[in-house]
DNA sequence: GCGACAG
DNA sequence: ATCTTGTCGC
């Protein structure tokens, strides 16, 4: 009986390991000449790519990972990939990654079986790059995995040592949009520096979260309302329009309109200081 | 001992 | 991650 904490704690040492183990293959500066420093942002990108994992209300065990790839600086989906998976490794903070990346990389390679034109140059991933208790969160781990720059895009601040009195690790809160409050966290995924890493995110920004993340969560979403048949008893024949695009406005964007300016940016600020 | 803790 | 209700605005 005692001994699944056992257990579990040899798992969670194992990933450690294996972290710290990956950490070494992790390249945290630009490597690709983005055409930055012309009169257009991001001269040189033309594909990029979002990934994320949406989980049906009873059922922790599955979940629909979803991967889009994106036109810049149109921000079109030119790309889009599904897929029901069955999770095994429970979620532990820190080790989000090993519950998750599997699939990404899944839908990652299908795509460079499938259409490799249209591969992203970058990927922006729901969760931190190097803002992470050893550096390396789920950004870093995919792109190392996939050998494509990432980028760690986290909704809520992952609570790391040194980050509130010191933000040596140069990573940023940001504002998306001037009408979004609460901001995002941005840190280096693989291949990219900070400074590029924020830009890019923010030249994605419509609404408070990028596009290609939030495309993907809207349409894993969406996939998961209409084929998880679960047994919702009643109403069965509820239709909704369903708006691929602007009509779908991020919850925060939303809630946070004309209130509370103050207080959410009051972390904005605080963070904001590196 | 209790809380905090990306998704 | 997911749930919940109402509210505002186009």
């Amino acid at each position: 009986m005692a001994s699944r904490d056992t257990v579990e704690n040899d798992i969670v040492e194992t990933w450690k390991r294996e972290q710290i183990e990956l950490k070494k293959k992790l390249v945290s500066e630009d490597c690709v000449n983005w055409g930055v420093s012309t009169e257009e942002p991001f001269s040189n990108l033309n594909l990029i790519g979002g990934v994320d994992i949406s989980f049906p209300k009873g059922d922790a065990d599955h979940a629909c990972a979803c991967l889009v790839v994106l036109n810049f600086p149109e921000l079109e989906v030119v790309y889009e990939d599904l897929s029901m998976v069955h999770l095994t490794s429970p979620y532990v903070p820190e080790y989000l990654a090993f519950r998750e990346v599997g699939f990404l990389v899944d839908l990652i390679s299908r795509l460079g079986k499938d259409k490799p034109e249209l591969l992203p140059q970058v990927i922006l991933v729901d969760g931190n790059g190097m803002l992470h208790p050893r550096g390396f969160g789920i950004a870093c781990h995919l792109g190392v995995l996939t050998d494509i720059p990432t980028v760690g895009v986290a909704k809520t601040l992952f609570h790391v040592d040194g980050i509130e009195r010191d933000s040596y690790h140069a990573d940023q809160a940001l504002r998306s949009t001037q009408q979004a409050c609460n901001p995002i966290y941005v840190s280096v995924g693989h291949k990219i520096g900070l400074e590029t890493a924020v830009s890019l995110t923010h030249a994605c920004c419509q609404y408070r979260i990028p596009e290609p993340i939030r495309q993907a969560d809207i349409r894993s979403r969406e996939y998961l309302r209409q084929h998880y048949t679960k047994e919702l008893n009643n109403c069965s024949c509820k239709m909704q329009s369903s708006d691929t695009d602007a009509s779908t406005e991020d919850k925060d964007d939303q809630r946070n309109r004309g209130d509370l300016v103050d207080n959410t940016c009051q972390t904005f600020n605080d963070l904001k200081l590196s």
